[in-house]
DNA sequence: GTGAAAGCGCTAACAC
DNA sequence: GTGTTAGCGCTTTCAC
């Protein structure tokens, strides 16, 4: 009974000897492939289990499958997306495949997609990516890819969204039922997140540009530039928009993120919510809901977001070639940030 | 000029042709390696470029490294390790390494550590994981690891931990020199969470037992159960605990997320605070700065957390063999949750 | 149903 | 300073 003091792992050659078969075999028992008889597989498994065998993934991804699957998250400050992460994992880890997720937001979309192209990853799902359409099909070429927060199409990949400009259009229209009209929009104002309509930022804003238009406030349309949707965004905005001498009454922040910022800048300045100020954000995050903050928001449904975004992404990889596409649709969540303006 | 349609990837060796080469002085060039001449170095990266060569991770782990280090993360809805990570990788992009996170949260540690080291990861930083020490040596054994929130010792590994003692004292003595008496504490009451003392959560429970006795204090001791350091263990403890007949006048909570747990509860259940409860969170996160949130909390410092943890794992990685280990002092952050107490 | 053997794209001796 | 070559641990024809 040879065994090395150096803990060097068990290979499928290892496995083999010890099962008294070929390393074909072996791998035909891994992958659960056709062709081996049930008692062979048993003396294999035996044989694994004794070793403690676990393959290896590089050696996996010379010739056949990693087993991994990539997740590209663009925000991690951002708490609206660890749920949609966590309904991908509920479809994923059965599957038994490893799950690895990367950010692309100290390097860009297009670096991550490389670096996991480079890592043999299987499938990617990318959640709400900044980057081209282009870059986008190149992507897909090279491995199946499955996008959130996207409003294109192409046959290159999937698609699932939310129907943003219902989304955006019900905020506004809540907030002018309840008598606003100066109601300012936080959103990227420049670049193609500001300009193409793929993105979920050129789309929400085009929805309340619309739904202002609708309400008869057209004359009153202002977007305030917030280019990242994050917290600081919202919060400078939020200090710029709340010290002019005639304020909006009402604010609708791109994301509830943007809309933490502009709670904080009107804490600051001493201006109270809703008496002094409506605020709507977009998320429907958790901090939104806590009862001091009651912050008035779009719910996106993240649980089928990612449900939808982990079943497209594994019937990608077993072979469907045809390209499929989802919307969802939003739910207003009216809470105590939003009322009739004060003056 | 022959290319293939199919958008094949370029290799080693279509490299090695281009700039008239052979392999191996490609793959010096690529790891950056002595042994060739600047007018090589130079033919071999024009030919990179042209085929927009970009080598294969799962090829070069099978000899040498993979470039890729890997975070493990226990809790994505907690926004207190973003700040760690983002740390992290402002220490590790420039070193032309890839960051991939997995988290444990639905499956475990030990699952985690097991596929990071199949797919031949160089490095991994394990943040507050929740595993047996003696998996934990086995683990680096397979490959460097760096630990946060781990009060453990082991030439195997590197630790970075804040001082949870100090942390968990100061916010005792904060609440008993506000004049506090009854002050509860939520944390896991069972498991090796709650006992084994290189658990944070341990560790948090003991020095709030030490700091009530040195308090003159100990007859008030109470830890309610909090078994993950959750929202929704928050929420829970915090509905047990605030409708009983004698409520606690404070409340310290182990984690940021768990106290906002407790305000969500309190909020329901009409109890103000500071008015007729003080709480204190831990961890210092950006949700609990906000205005109408303000809630009092112990500053770990993520970012020195993250940044050391980075440079003891690249340090680890490039050969040290001496364990090494640092502890941070962490900082009561009093805001305006904690008050006298009323009555 | 099973095994032998080629080869995936790299790295690292080792020879020159 | 440069090239040849033997693998790393798997998967996958192709024989038998």
């Amino acid at each position: 009974m040879p065994s090395d003091q150096t803990t060097r792992r068990a290979t499928i050659h290892d496995v083999a000897r010890l099962a008294q078969a070929s390393t074909a075999a072996v791998s035909r028992v891994l992958r659960d492939a056709y062709g081996v008889s049930d008692e062979m597989a048993a003396r294999v498994k035996a044989a694994m289990k004794e070793l403690d065998y676990r393959p290896h993934a590089s050696a996996r991804g010379m010739r056949g499958k990693t087993y991994t699957i990539g997740i590209i998250h663009p925000d991690l400050r951002n708490t609206f997306f660890p749920d949609i992460f966590a309904a991908i994992s509920q479809m994923v880890l059965p599957t038994s495949r490893q799950m690895m997720m990367a950010t692309s937001e100290w390097t860009s979309t297009e670096d991550v997609l490389a670096a996991m192209h480079d890592r043999s990853i299987e499938g990617i799902i990318a959640l709400a990516p900044h980057i081209s359409e282009s870059k986008l099909v190149e992507a897909a070429k090279r491995a199946p890819l499955v996008l959130t927060h996207r409003h294109s199409y192409s046959p290159a990949y999937d698609t699932i969204v939310s129907d943003d400009d219902l989304g955006a259009e019900m905020v506004v229209r809540h907030l002018a039922e309840l008598g606003h009209k100066r109601i300012v929009h936080l959103a990227p104002t420049s670049g193609r997140l500001a300009t193409q309509l793929s993105f979920v930022t050129a789309r929400r804003s085009n929805a309340y540009h619309d739904a202002m238009e609708r309400a008869g406030l057209g004359g009153f349309t202002e977007i305030v530039d917030c280019p990242h949707y994050t917290y600081e965004d919202g919060y400078r905005a939020g200090r710029e928009v709340l010290s002019r001498d005639k304020r909006p009454t009402a604010i609708f922040a791109g994301t509830d993120n943007v809309a933490f910022g502009v709670i904080q800048a009107a804490y600051e300045l001493g201006i109270e919510l809703p008496r002094h100020l409506s605020l709507a954000g977009y998320d429907n995050t958790q901090t939104g809901s806590l009862g001091p903050l009651s912050l008035t928001s779009v719910d996106q449904n993240p649980h089928e977001i990612g449900t939808l975004a982990a079943e497209m992404l594994l019937s990608r990889m077993q072979g469907r070639q045809a390209s499929q596409r989802a919307k969802i649709t939003p739910r207003l969540v009216a809470r105590k940030t939003t009322a009739e303006p004060f003056d």
